[in-house]
RNA sequence: GCGCCCGUAGCUCAACUGGACAGAGCAUCAGACUUCGGAUCUGAGGGUUGGGGGUUCGAAUCCCUCCGGGCGCGCCA
């Protein structure tokens, strides 16, 4: 429809040019969704925006647009409406096309148009998130993280890009030391030895199982080892497992596993430190080497590698060599997902990978504020050092892993998303999860009585005739065939929560309509009864679809 | 104090990247089942888009400035 109309309003510019009605500035042509659907199915501004250049009234320079158009037979009428709108209404016979289309193409037909995204011709893309330290079980920020992730990562996937999911594992730094510690400790005191947690320590309940479980397997064997590498990997590899649990729990995984500490064993991170050296953007204070603020723009200097014997690496120096790795493996999109609380380092992080010689273009970040979990109406306070926190876990544990799957993205990323408990469990229509599953489960139930009542739409069956279609019907189909759009608009701008607003209102049109009598799908006259199946099976596709992206079901009966 | 994000109906949030009259759900009030699933639907009220300036054909959206909230400003990650 898109091209089609730009395609049509090009050449009418130009014809409008060459009978001198126009000037020759250069005229961007934006098409787009009249808001309001009785402005036609597609307007452009470009009559508003050429008014400038050409020094003519909007609506005068529509109006010579308007008159130079050719029209094709998908385009049924123009009109010129508002302060210079060109609106576009297309042909019945255009949509009944696309409705054909949609049915034939099935699912396939309601992925995001990977022509129209931004990688280009490229087609490789890295979806970096979660990576949270395992320290501990997933928090609902980290909730957050990982459904933000995975659905973009399931957009790019559905529109037929090469993705790849990966997680960072720092295991290099001083939290590992401290986890480590935290166990050594529980282990000890489980022996009655007598410990002190370090004053930062971990005090979860997990902690004390994992050291109950080393006391199980090893007896007192390491009550006098010096060596805290063995609790670091006892300690990693339980949590991991148990973050991959959750994860599992939620239908995510991931295809790479990148370590901080291997990183640094393949000499990257000397070899940022030497890039950067070179450039003399390192300065040596305090013992410490720092990261030169100044000459990158940044605020202040940052700390690239510890005072001390042992020269020890930030985070920060082991993310610029992970970010220069990334770019080096030849991503043409590579997405990071984090919090809020990361802006600074990341902007720290692009600015020394910029100032190391590569092309940072390729990334971009999803950002998102901090989660809050509401019960009752009362917000509830959550620390991770104290046992708090409600893990991830446990919220699926409560609501299931379809509604934590749609809550977490039915939020802008840039808005604090309030996880509101008592909702979430409601089996009612204000839940907007169970309020979508349903529609979809209408219209199944809408099948087996069309089964029952010898109207099954099989293959061989002759198409019905679309013809038959009210204007209410055709809009319902024409807002389920929007869906790619959405879709490829929610993948562009990595806004995922866009798709969670438009199943919401695709269902809400679709309760509307069923509740009319006057638009039962299954009555006597036949001819009619098979058009509105064919309706039905259209929405019905459709919504699966856009629940299959967002990764919760669909399902048949509730 | 400095930097980033946010402020939209009583509440929770949208608004297709600057477009047409700012829209949903909840809550409130009033209604609809001899109907393919009432876990649904119909109607009503509710707004100076935090305040004030500016930019232009046009601003919730961009700029400035106040006010209010969140996050960061560590040799943690």
């Amino acid at each position: 429809m898109k091209e089609i109309v730009v395609s049509c309003l090009s050449a009418a510019i130009e014809r409008a040019r060459a009978k001198g009605l126009l000037g020759s500035g250069a005229a961007a042509i934006g098409v787009e969704a009249p808001k309001d659907s009785a402005h036609g199915d597609i307007a452009s501004n470009v009559a508003l925006t050429m008014a400038r250049a050409e020094g003519k009234a909007p609506r005068a320079i529509a109006a010579a647009i308007k008159d130079a158009l050719e029209l094709p037979p998908e385009i049924a009428e123009v009109s010129v409406a508002g302060p210079g709108f060109i609106n576009f209404r297309m042909s019945p016979a255009y949509w009944h096309g696309e409705i054909r289309r949609a049915i034939r193409e099935g699912p396939e037909y309601f992925r995001p148009r990977k022509w129209e995204l931004g990688p280009g011709a490229g087609d490789k893309v890295q979806v970096e998130f979660l990576s949270a330290n395992p320290t501990g079980p997933l928090t609902l920020g980290h909730g957050r993280n990982a459904l933000l992730g995975d659905t973009v990562a399931r957009l790019f996937e559905a529109a037929g890009f090469a993705v790849t999911r990966e997680y960072y594992l720092n295991d290099g730094g001083r939290q590992m030391k401290l986890l480590a510690e935290s166990v050594r400790v529980r282990y000890l005191r489980e022996l009655g030895i007598d410990a002190e947690l370090p004053e930062d320590g971990y005090q979860g309940d997990y902690i004390l199982d994992i050291a109950k479980e080393l006391r199980a397997r090893l007896g007192d064997r390491l009550h006098e080892t010096e060596d805290r590498e063995f609790f670091r990997a006892a300690a990693v590899k339980t949590i991991s497992a148990d973050i991959n649990r959750t994860c599992e729990r939620l239908g995510i995984r991931f295809d790479v596993y990148t370590n901080e500490l291997d990183l640094m064993n393949a000499g990257r991170v000397d070899r940022v430190l030497d890039g950067l050296r070179a450039r003399d953007l390192l300065a040596e204070r305090d013992g410490a080497i720092w990261l030169r603020g100044a000459p990158l723009g940044l605020p202040k200097d940052e700390v690239l590698v510890r005072s001390g014997p042992e020269r020890e690496p930030t985070y920060r120096t082991a993310d610029i060599a992970y970010h220069v790795e990334k770019l080096e493996r030849g991503f043409d999109l590579i997405v990071d997902v984090f919090g809020a609380d990361h802006i600074a380092e990341h902007q720290e992080v692009l600015a020394a990978v910029k100032a190391l010689g590569h092309d940072a273009a390729p990334i971009r970040a999803i950002i998102y504020q901090f989660v809050t979990l509401t019960r009752a109406g009362e917000k509830i306070k959550m620390s991770t050092r104290k046992a708090t926190y409600v893990t991830l876990d446990e919220l699926i544990d409560e609501v299931g892993a379809d509604v934590v799957r749609f809550f977490f993205v039915f939020r802008k990323s840039d808005s604090q998303l309030d996880f509101d408990l008592e909702l979430a469990k409601k089996q009612a229509p204000e839940n907007p999860v169970f309020y979508v599953q349903y529609a979809h489960a209408r219209l199944a139930s809408i099948f087996r009585e069309a089964v029952k009542a010898d109207l099954a739409v099989s293959g061989d069956a002759a198409e019905p005739d679309l013809a038959l279609l009210s204007a209410e019907e055709l809009e319902l189909a024409k807002r389920a065939v929007a869906m790619p759009a959405v879709m490829t608009g929610a993948a562009e701008a990595l806004e995922p929560h866009r798709i969670a607003f438009y199943l919401l209102e695709l269902a809400g049109e679709f309760h509307r309509y069923y509740n009319k009598p006057a638009n039962r799908i299954i009555g006597p006259d036949r001819e009619l009864s098979r058009t509105r199946l064919y309706l039905a099976g259209l929405l019905r596709t459709a919504i699966a679809a856009g629940l299959g992206i967002l990764g919760v079901s669909a399902p048949e009966r509730m």
